[in-house]
RNA sequence: GCGGCGGUGGAGGAACGGCAGACUCGAUGCACUCAAAAUGCAUUGCCCGAAAGGGCGUGUGGGUUCGAAUCCCACCCGCCGCACCA
């Protein structure tokens, strides 16, 4: 056995070497004749250096990038950098650093320790999203919108961070605070940039249908779009003489609506009733966050409002009341109450002395389920799912009601009052309005400043010579927009630029896009489930309707990898228990890690990290390398792995075996671990068996093939190792080899191994030839002494046969 | 509260109607060594037993089945998402 040492660090470099010099992973933009797959990661966002959830991501991607190229197809497997963003900005504040300088040296470390990892990208469509190369279309796209309609300018409540002095969209406001920083935010009136994501809403649910994705992003994203059914109804008022309408899922119970609640933002609540009482309630509603308004277990409260409203169905005069539980941002900010199917209604009732009216017979009260209507005038007797047809029927005759549908989904607020960000290529003119920016004229550079920190409005307001420019519509005096746009929009559309990332004369060519689109296998952390997901799928929507491209998803395929955990626990560095991936590869080089982090666990999984583990994996590439080594050394060295006849030998076997199973893990399951188990599983064989295969050529041509085999199917986890042992018993590359077959006629043993039973408990194990039929299987079977000594005499009632594997005898 | 995911040896996990615990870590023993490391080999679910062998075992309780970790019902525990959305 040869002395040398397995060299991870010598080997993963002269690997690297050679895919650079050679640009091994780039991938043309003419078609050939194999299938395409796009295969995608999650846009990075460069921070500092790649953490050890980066190295998760991308030793998944790229083993099922190099899996599918082995097996016939073109593989587009590229990278970039999400380089705007926050911590860039807050990190120039603290140190005075332009955020370009931060940023970009960040990239250079993560673009040196993918190198590093040996990850098989296309580096040629390469790109950043701060470069004015990405962002000038980034902004060419916003203009597109801006002329749909689609972008647009409105004043409204939004989320605003005191701390990071910025707005937020709803979906980074989460639970009251930023999502940032963890601050409570605050709601101000302001004016702002929107795209009307809530045009899509329908599209974006009903699509879901079309996509392979993982149930509970699946669940998440119509969570979070919230489309109900049902009705909107009219109230009238006479005092003021207004109309209000509310939305309704259940018309069917509108007999029952005993009272009417408006929301204490309602624009109408002081109009009705300015007493002291009122104003002090909308006041206090005012102070409180709402999250404190939401608080689970808080007793209802509100104010009567003296006043009431006309229930038109019955043309009963019903008493108004302002309370918090009505929410002003859905539906109309004001609800019918149905105290006796209603939960919050009947709390409401029941505190303030309500009348709480049956409609339906459905158990007891307060109820939501179905049956016979009640107190419900012409409808009685009738089942309320079909009552609720004819009422919204019966009121759209009359004009007090339609059919309606409400969404929780919210336009998409894009604008920040933050300098690193991609600015909004809109001028502001007194005299035509909003303007713009001419396409010839982008990008839209963004400006150096002296002060980053935002005052409440955006530091690019202080740079007054840029602020100022000419309306390219009268010529008169025009301002820059000074807002830029959230992070989410640059990395809305990165993945059809990589489609044909030099373009310089627009984002993209619509045949080279349509070649490639859409991402056949996107991978990415459940963390961006709804937010990065739902508005990557706008975009593509929104741009199929301009006719700029061809698909309605972006995403054919997610699958969502869980987080690595140290200890049980996230690993931060408050915490102290990080690790990075540095920190493994040294040591023990870039296959063991990559091997290791998909060993661990099904990558689904949330995985814990053990330094134990990772040694355990380094041992068996040692293993692999080590017996390689002497395998083409004892053999005659790379002679080829030809001239294996059909051996069923143990070996033989066992890498035919570990072909089927690696090539079904791959193919129809994430299951990398189990992948990675066989390959160990033939490598123990092949030390098993070695010694008693050498010096027969036979028996060395079958150790070469086994080891070659290995070799082969542990390249996809660690390329550089897989490389290095293929080529040194075959002398070929095996990224250019296609992925094995197996052999099935190698697969099947000539004995089996049949578990006997007796009443279902296992009783013998006999081994008999796999040739033998189910009545001979019985027969050896029955002639067992195990048997024979639990049947003991009694009578056999029943006998099932599993050909090849059990027979179970049923005694009485 | 609603929805989703999960609960298997000392640890990570495998099996997903047919031999529970593949593979790895850890532990123990042996070989090599002056010694250690490295490496190789063996043992390793629990209980009874000297052994042969037997019993018990996949969160708990029921059910379906010749046979259940796997399917069904109820419950307990943990994690994630949503949550006054009319």
């Amino acid at each position: 056995m040869s002395t040398e040492r397995y060299d991870p660090r010598a080997i993963e470099a002269k690997w690297q070497r050679l895919w650079a010099a050679e640009r091994t992973w780039e991938v043309s933009n003419e078609p050939d004749e194999r299938p395409k797959s796009y295969v995608l990661e999650m846009l990075p966002y460069p921070s500092g250096e790649p953490h050890i959830g980066h190295l998760k991501v991308y030793s998944v991607g790229d083993a099922l990038a190099h899996f599918r190229r082995r097996s016939g197809m073109r593989v587009l497997h590229p990278m970039g950098y999400d380089a705007f963003g926050l911590p860039a900005e807050n990190h120039a504040i603290a140190t005075g650093q332009h955020p370009r300088a931060s940023t970009e040296a960040s990239i250079a470390q993560f673009r040196e320790q993918f190198r590093s990892w040996g990850i098989s990208i296309d580096w040629s469509r390469e790109f950043a999203t701060h470069e004015p190369e990405y962002y000038r279309w980034t902004q060419w796209i916003f203009l597109r919108l801006f002329e749909r309609g689609l972008a647009y300018r409105k004043q409204a409540a939004v989320n605003w961070c005191p701390k990071d002095e910025t707005v937020l969209a709803n979906e980074q406001a989460k639970d009251g605070v930023c999502e940032r920083c963890g601050t409570p935010v605050e709601i101000r009136q302001l004016e702002q940039w929107f795209f009307k994501i809530t045009d899509y809403a329908d599209r974006l649910l009903d699509d879901l249908a079309t996509v392979d994705w993982p149930e509970h992003v699946v669940t998440m994203q119509r969570n979070w779009i919230g489309r109900s059914r049902g009705a909107e109804v009219s109230f009238r008022c006479e005092a003021l003489g207004t109309d209000y309408r509310v939305f309704t899922t259940r018309p069917d119970t509108l007999f029952g609506a005993t009272f009417f609640v408006m929301a204490p933002e309602h624009p109408d609540v002081l109009r009705l009733n300015d007493a002291p009482e009122v104003r002090d309630y909308v006041n206090s509603a005012a102070r409180e966050s709402n999250e404190e308004r939401g608080d689970e277990g808080r007793e209802k409260t509100g104010v009567a409002l003296g006043q009431t409203v006309t229930n038109p169905v019955n043309g009963e005069q019903i008493p108004m009341f302002v309370a918090d539980y009505v929410l002003m941002e859905y539906g109309t900010g004001a609800i019918m109450a149905v105290p006796a199917h209603d939960e919050r209604d009947f709390e409401f009732a029941r505190r303030f002395g309500l009348e709480i009216r049956r409609v339906v017979e459905s158990g007891e009260l307060p109820s939501t389920g179905d049956g016979p209507m009640v107190n419900s005038g012409r409808f009685d007797g009738l089942h309320n799912r079909e009552a609720f047809a004819q009422i919204v029927e019966w009121l759209a005759g009359d004009g007090k009601g339609e059919q309606a549908v409400n969404y929780r989904l919210r336009d998409w607020l894009l604008s920040r009052q933050r300098y690193w960000g991609c600015p909004i290529p809109i001028l502001h003119c007194d005299r035509c309005g909003l303007v713009p920016v001419p396409d010839d004229q982008l990008p839209v550079a963004l400006p150096d400043v002296e002060d980053y920190a935002p005052k409440g409005r955006s530091p690019l307001a202080g740079a007054e010579e840029w602020v100022r420019t000419e309306c390219p519509s009268c010529g008169g005096e025009a301002r820059r927009e000074t807002d830029t746009m959230d992070t989410f929009v640059d990395s809305s559309w990165y993945f059809l630029r990589y489609c044909d990332a030099r373009n310089d004369r627009a984002p993209w060519d619509r045949a080279t896009l349509g070649a490639w689109m859409p991402v056949d296998q996107y991978i990415g952390g459940v963390e961006h489930a709804i937010l990065h997901l739902m508005y990557a799928r706008f975009f593509t929507k929104a741009l199929a309707d301009l006719d700029l491209l061809d698909v309605q998803e972006p995403f054919a395929n997610l699958f969502t990898q869980g987080m690595i955990t140290r200890d049980g626990a996230k690993m931060s560095k408050s915490r102290g228990n990080v690790i990075s991936p540095r920190e493994v590869i040294e040591p023990y080089g870039a296959d063991s890690a990559r091997c290791y982090i998909l060993y661990i666990a099904p990558p689904a999984q949330d995985a814990d990290w053990s330094d134990e583990g990772v040694g355990g994996i380094h041992r068996f590439l040692s293993r692999l390398w080590r017996v390689a080594v002497e395998v083409a050394e004892r053999s005659g060295g790379a002679a080829g792995a030809g001239g294996v006849g059909a051996s069923r030998s143990p070996v033989m076997r066992k890498a035919h075996w570990a072909i089927a199973k690696v090539t079904t893990d791959l193919r129809e399951r994430f299951a990398f671990n189990t992948a990675i188990a066989a390959v160990i599983e033939l490598v123990n064989d092949i030390y098993r068996e070695k010694e008693s295969l050498y010096g027969s050529p036979e028996g060395e041509a079958e150790l070469r093939f086994g080891v070659a085999t290995a070799a082969s199917l542990i390249f996809p986890f660690a390329p550089h190792l897989g490389s290095e042992v293929y080529e040194l018993i075959t002398g070929r590359r095996v990224w250019e080899e296609p992925w094995p077959d197996a052999d099935p006629a190698l697969l099947a043993s000539t004995t089996v191994e049949v578990a006997v039973q007796v009443n279902g408990k296992l009783r013998d194990r006999i081994q008999m030839p796999a040739s033998a039929s189910q009545g001979e299987q019985e027969r050896l079977a029955r002639d067992s002494e195990k048997v024979l000594a639990h049947v003991n005499g009694a009578e056999i009632v029943k006998t099932v046969v599993v050909p090849g594997k059990l027979v179970n005898f049923v005694v009485r």
